[in-house]
DNA sequence: CGGAAGACCGAAAAGGTTTTCAGGAACGTA
DNA sequence: TACGTTCCTGAAAACCTTTTCGGTCTTCCG
């Protein structure tokens, strides 16, 4: 039986509970809830005591006892398999701010890409009862569905699930490409080529195709005679720029599939003299800020959402915490980031 | 051996409580919970039922029933200034990691800079009944402290804590700089200059100090006659090159402050026909991979061993949450990441 | 065979909150 | 005065688990 001095301990926050309060206040406990949750069956001067006396003691609510009895812990689970990885960071930033507005706090974790880790983490969450999860694949390729018997909604975010009756968004890789190509062609450009990462990544497929089409609309072939597919490296882009000005030297505009890539393709136009953007435009894809900023000259580039694309995940899933989840894939449009590269001022 | 209905109900996982666990088991709940907390009071007999019982219906038990109890919730806060900085993230790495294996999670908050929302966090975050608490600042300077009256122990990582009675860790950059320097001279580098960045960084100022302690042991002079203080950028960095050159057109060596002011300094020393690392070494800072990798040559720099210092905090705070936390500043040593850009295959 | 020791189990309290329900007070009306 | 309303308030149950403590049953020894 400690007297509760208040005088002699530091720990002067956050320590209280209701009881102190009911009793600071001199009303019951179950009074003081209500005064302190804004239910109506109190008088509004008990509850202006009350809450004076919260204050008083700098109360705060037990979250692990509300969400005991509310069945519903207030939490969501981010569940990520490379951090590292620049792509995951948006998204979960994403996801974060959409759930701070509301009073949602997230769990991180990082499968490191161990499915084995990731079961664990999977054990974890459900234990602490998360009210659901997201689930960040590390590359924009189908990964494998969690299971359906799970006892929370689950979201897919950049790497859809490969069951089809999972909730997956992801960016709309095609209409990047779509939307590269567009931008060039309004721009003037009739002879442009293509120079992109590993052919096994769904998205370097899905970006070609997007390029395809609407140069393929245009009636305009692809420069350079193929897609140069490759790796997702300033190196590649180098390489790939040199076969290909060898093979058609005359092109006016290069997409390249990553903000890497395109800084490997800039230096190699600028060691051939060859002038960004009057006599080659340059477009780059994910407007990392790093390269794309610093580039000289500016990289004009197609910005993926994917803070965006988190904002969304988490909206989606608080609908679905009461209601129920939809299922499929859900496509977030990305956006053209205009800069130098591209666009002589006019 | 029973049917146990399983294809009707879909949620067979994480929601069944202990009672059923002990229905099932013909047990009492206080016995179950016994057998699976390898409580010795139980026969093993009766153990093997209740876990086989647990298995059946897979539970998994209420983390947060759990923590009501032992007073302790098992999780911590992570409080960020600048998610998107590309800081914050392997510390956070470090420390999820290091958590992630005993069993504590932990709960991410980005104030994005902003102190309201750093103490709207913080409320939020005692409200869950954190252990304790990780700060990661935005940049390498002190902040200002959470204040000494929270129930939780609290650790600054990055940027220090602007009151000495808080625990704070920090990259040592004094002894980065002294490691770079070091290197070029131990590779026969006499005239060594260094560029760096904006010069109201503490950490900027440090670097130099590291760096002109070091030569100055060797009584050699600082090459281009001053630190070249400017911006975080490669634009600074070819800036800061071309009038280096122009004043001290024979140096040996560039200590750049940053990877991204040593791409600067690489570019322009590419462009004057100077050939690195033969006539001229250059050593970045961070370690930041996407630059340093893809450099021209790769780039040779210094590690802040962030995720270290992730973890060590992670660390610390675990030994902190029923022990009692110390109080200063203590450093985390960096490390010199060897490429081509400073060390001629001999 | 009586009794003590030991092994195992279960009832119950605790942790902090929300919510239901019954009761009390004040008040107006018949 | 008696009674029905309307407002407030408080006791108690519930959420799920851990832990203490007392009780039952077996076993072994004298």
């Amino acid at each position: 039986m400690e007297p509760a001095s208040s005088a002699d301990g530091p720990r002067t926050t956050g320590r209280s509970t209701l009881r102190d309060v009911a009793k600071l206040a001199g009303v019951s406990i179950a009074t003081a809830s209500k005064a302190l949750n804004n239910q109506p069956q109190v008088r509004a001067e008990t509850r202006a005591k009350v809450i004076q006396a919260a204050e008083q003691l700098s109360f705060s609510p037990n979250t692990l006892a509300q969400g005991l009895i509310t069945q519903r812990s207030g939490t969501v689970g981010l569940l990520t398999s490379d951090l590292e990885g620049r792509f995951s960071i948006p998204i979960l930033m994403g996801a974060e701010d959409a759930f701070g507005s509301d009073q949602t706090s997230v769990f991180l974790c990082d499968a490191r890409g161990d499915t084995l880790r990731e079961r664990h983490h999977l054990r974890a969450l459900l234990s602490r009862r998360v009210d659901g999860l997201i689930v960040v694949g590390a590359r924009p390729d189908a990964r494998p569905s969690l299971g359906r018997d799970l006892p929370v909604p689950v979201i897919y975010a950049y790497s859809p699930s490969d069951d089809p009756a999972d909730l997956s968004l992801v960016t709309d890789n095609v209409g990047g490409g779509r939307l590269a190509v567009d931008h060039l062609i309004r721009h003037g450009r009739r002879r442009i080529a293509h120079i992109s990462g590993d052919p096994s990544y769904g998205a370097a497929q899905d970006r070609a195709r997007g390029a395809l089409d609407r140069l393929g609309e245009e009636g305009l072939p692809l420069a350079g005679d193929q897609v140069w597919f490759g790796a997702w490296s300033e190196a590649w882009g180098r390489g790939a720029t040199r076969m290909l000005l060898q093979r058609d030297p005359d092109i006016d505009a290069i997409f390249a599939g990553s903000d890497e890539i395109a800084r490997g393709v800039l230096d190699v136009l600028h060691q051939e003299k060859l002038a960004v953007p009057t006599q080659v435009a340059v477009i780059g894809f994910d407007n990392w800020n790093i390269l794309a900023v610093n580039a000289r000259p500016p990289l004009t580039t197609i910005d993926m959402n994917l803070e965006a694309l988190g904002r969304l995940a988490a909206q989606r899933l608080f609908s679905a915490i009461d209601g129920t989840l939809g299922s499929g894939v859900e496509t977030v449009a990305p956006r053209l980031i205009t800069r130098e590269s591209t666009a002589p001022l006019d």
